[in-house]
RNA sequence: GGGCGAUUAGCUCAGUUGGUUAGAGCGCUACGUUGACAUCGUAGAGGUCAGUGGUUCAAGUCCACUAUCGCCCACCA
């Protein structure tokens, strides 16, 4: 075998990888008694292409699992796909060029679960041409069957436990994609649009004239009132008027009636803390449901309900003359005929922020429907307590757990009106409304296809199933338990939960971190893992966001791989800091390559020079040689040990990138920059123990360096450590190796203050040679130097 | 409106519990092919650490305020 003058990374890194799967290297072991360092992995939404955001975030968690591998824990590594749910329907939808309803129920899962697979086994090789040290085997994804059998193991056990109900409630509903939705799927956005003033008549408003006043003005003020909507359309559904009660200017009117224009409906005119006086006129009309506060105002003053907007986004016969029209259209017919009635005073453009679906990016409507809900809210207290004994990395991104938490205001929808997800193992009877749950032996149940257990308790045997699917979320937050294989292997998830780690993005902390604390407490009473690690995301090379549509080759992750090679992209994804965005940058994958090729130099000559020494070593010959360490041999030595404690705490703490820096840092210029430098001489013209302590000291560096590389750069330490080193540790892999530990015999604070005179020593010399333009190779006669350590 | 981050060399980023002349890589300038490496090496130029005020013997680091940027949340009649 032996060095090659090149280092071929493609070649080799999947040479490296093809001998890692055919020697089962990543695979679990349940019978390995060592402790257990369990990883939830991240599913992937099956929803595009994979991006370079994914090779940032991910590659950071992996250099993590191979370092608790390296640390001698027993890593448990799945890796899963998120392919059921809203993401993906939307995503074969768009590929498809047709509505999931129009190609209908079964077709569409169908075409649904073939994209999904196609996309999960590109996943798949991707991270494999990265090197990831996943255990394959474990791969699962969450529309699988025992995704679905947990999920809906999941539902039963919060049904049981009482802490998942069903409720016709007002909710936020999705028009274009027909479906309720969560809180944490809502967005923001900007959007032109127009404040109108409306003019609404009092009813009976002559019988409130006080005669001892001016009859005229009198009547002018209390005859009408002027209120300002940015939704005219919702005017047909509109339930009462609101003002503030301290507001002067209508205290007299609270307590009347006013009457809508257009449609003479008689609403009364209320006074709530909640109208901000100095918006528009003071004065609002509540509508079932313009927002969330008209949903407030709908509980606590009980109000009707009138349904006008329909699931299709129309309105609905309650909007008569208008019922059947868009949004959109009635809109524009309402302020038509309001304005040809006299009844629009005003209107004026304005910018309005609304909230949007997160997946379509339509503006969402609140509408009544029923839907299954879990109890979140009751548990807030109990979920930040969850959040607080866990170990966020970095720190600060537990607090925006704790603000989305502190600031819940819906329970958690669960269901949902698509096709491709978990759905509900329940049967509705419509004789008592009352349901039936499947049994848990039926799991996973799809009661369109299946019978119930049993008829309902009042008797009645014609039930009908629930249609709907739950919350992608709903599914994933079991994640857990999922890849744990709760339900298949008992006493296996009983050893692997709670889990050891979870890394994620921060954009996710509100859905996915939160629902699998949610649902850990909610099953087990417990937190999911103990440790959450918090990527940030890649930014493109300009800044901002990456485009998942945009097909950029500087972003492009597989044409990086192919132009660098996995360890230099891996390289770039570790020199992010945890936590950090991070922009896209060549120059740092430039510099991966040329630290590969650094090592591969390095290893290379060391290789040679030490080839005599290695198979000599016994213990007898090690002790003799560490007896004749030189300063400089020593020097090395101790620096490299506190490198090794030093990068070894920088691990632990998930901080990966510094780890990676000070290791590049030992590497490049201490020991090629300058050890190297000072011991070629006795290397080349040296015998003996003088020639065998450099020796020994070159060994010992390099094997330590290439294993403190080993969970950024997996290939090139591989390729270097199966022709140096393996043979003499006995080990199929440097990844399986001990991770090195500081040996303190070997600290010499002495020599390190010596080693910082030599290196002044040397520095100085290559500043005066480098001022008289000579090669560094010139002899010099003598050199004098007023070091202040006279131990040289 | 509230919160969380960030602001350090032309660019991308490090700067640990406050401690001499603030670092790295890239880029730039000059030089050098020395028996691992020109995908290299050496040396150099380049920063009033966003601003103001404060605490301290000492502040890039701690505190307050301000500005700009990013993200999250709330409001959004």
């Amino acid at each position: 075998m032996g060095f090659s003058s090149r280092y071929h990374a493609a070649e080799a890194e999947r040479r490296w990888q093809t001998y890692w799967a055919s020697e089962r290297v990543y695979e679990f072991n349940p019978d390995d008694s060592r402790p257990i360092f369990a990883i939830d992995t991240p599913p992937p939404t099956v929803s595009g292409d994979i991006h370079i955001g994914h090779v940032y975030s991910y590659t950071q968690a992996e250099a993590m699992a191979r370092f608790w591998r390296m640390q001698g824990y027993n890593v448990y590594y799945p890796f899963g796909f998120d392919d059921n749910g809203l993401p993906t329907e939307r995503f074969v939808e768009k590929r498809l060029g047709q509505r999931a309803r129009d190609v209908g129920r079964d077709a569409f899962i169908a075409a649904c679960l073939d994209v999904s697979r196609e996309v999960e086994d590109r996943f798949e090789a991707f991270w494999k041409a990265l090197g990831f040290s996943v255990d394959w085997r474990l791969r699962y994804s969450t529309i699988d069957p025992n995704a679905r059998r947990t999920s809906q193991w999941s539902f039963l056990d919060l049904y049981r436990k009482g802490l998942v109900y069903r409720a016709q409630a007002p909710n936020p509903w999705c028009v274009e994609c027909q479906t309720a939705i969560a809180q944490a799927e809502m967005d923001d956005t900007d959007r032109e649009t127009a404040f109108y003033t409306l003019q609404f008549q009092i009813a009976d408003c002559r019988l409130q004239i006080n005669p001892d006043q001016d009859q005229s003005e009198m009547c002018n003020l209390q005859s009408a009132i002027q209120i300002a909507t940015t939704r005219p359309e919702l005017l047909p559904a509109c339930v009462a008027v609101f003002v503030h009660p301290d507001d002067s200017r209508y205290a007299a009117l609270v307590g009347h009636e006013a009457i809508t224009p257009l449609f003479g409906r008689r609403v009364p005119i209320l006074a709530d803390a909640a109208v901000d006086p100095s918006k528009g006129t003071g004065a609002v009309m509540c509508c079932t449901f313009g927002d969330t506060t008209d949903v407030m105002w709908w509980r606590e003053h009980q109000l009707p309900l009138i349904p006008l907007v329909t699931r299709q986004g129309r309105l609905s016969e309650d909007g008569s003359p208008y019922a059947g029209l868009t949004l959109r259209q009635a809109r524009e017919r309402i302020v038509a005929d309001l304005r040809e009635a006299g009844a629009l005073l005003d209107e004026q453009a304005t910018v309005q922020t609304v909230r949007v679906h997160e997946r379509c990016g339509t503006p969402l409507e609140i509408l009544e429907t029923s839907q299954w809900f879990i109890r979140v809210l009751d548990a807030k207290a109990a979920l930040l307590a969850a959040g607080r004994q866990i170990a966020w990395h970095p720190a600060h991104m537990h607090t925006r757990y704790e603000h989305w938490v502190s600031n819940l205001n819906w329970d958690w929808c669960i269901s949902r009106q698509r096709f491709f997800g978990v759905p509900f193992p329940v049967w509705h009877c419509d004789a008592c409304g009352g349901v039936v749950l499947a049994d848990e032996s039926q799991l996973p149940v799809d009661p369109m296809q299946t019978a119930p257990p049993h008829p309902c308790a009042c008797g009645n045997a014609d039930l009908r199933p629930d249609p709907d699917v739950m919350d992608t979320w709903a599914t994933s937050s079991v994640s857990p338990q999922i890849a744990g294989q709760m339900l298949d292997n008992p006493a296996l998830f009983e050893r692997l939960f709670p889990m050891q780690l979870r890394p994620q993005a921060h954009d996710i902390i509100r859905t996915w971190a939160f629902y699998t604390i949610a649902k850990s407490h909610f099953h087990f009473g417990t937190i999911p893992w103990e440790t959450l690690m918090i990527s940030g995301h890649a930014l493109a090379p300009a800044g901002g966001k990456i485009s998942k549509s945009k097909s950029n080759s500087a972003v492009d992750p597989a044409a990086l791989i192919e132009r660098y090679g996995a360890d230099a992209l891996r390289y770039w994804a570790c020199s992010g800091s945890i936590g950090a965005d991070q922009q896209v940058d060549e120059t740092l994958m430039k510099q991966g390559v040329r630290l590969v090729t650094k090592l591969w130099n390095a290893a290379r000559f060391i290789g040679l020079q030490i080839a005599d020494y290695i198979f000599q070593i016994d213990s007898d010959n090690q002790q003799s040689t560490i007896c004749n360490l030189q300063w400089s041999d020593r020097f090395l030595l101790s620096s490299l040990q506190r490198l090794v404690a030093q990068a070894t705490g920088q691990f632990r703490a998930y901080d990966y990138a510094a780890a990676l820096e000070a290791t590049e840092r030992f590497f490049w210029n201490t020991l090629c920059d300058n050890y190297l430098e000072w011991v070629k001489g006795r290397l080349y013209d040296g015998a003996g123990m003088e020639r065998a302590a450099a020796q020994w000291t070159l060994h010992q560096a390099l094997l330590i360096l290439l294993k403190l590389f080993a969970p950024v750069m997996p290939h090139i330490t591989e390729e270097i450590y199966q022709q140096l080193f393996a043979h003499e540790e006995s080990c199929r892999s440097i990844h399986l190796s001990a991770w090195p530990v500081p040996d303190d015999t070997l600290l010499d604070s002495e020599a390190e203050r010596v080693g910082m005179a030599l290196l002044a020593l040397t520095t100085a010399a290559r500043r005066w040679k480098t001022a008289r333009q000579l090669s560094l190779g010139a002899e010099l006669a003598q050199m004098t130097i007023a070091a202040d350590d006279d131990s040289l």
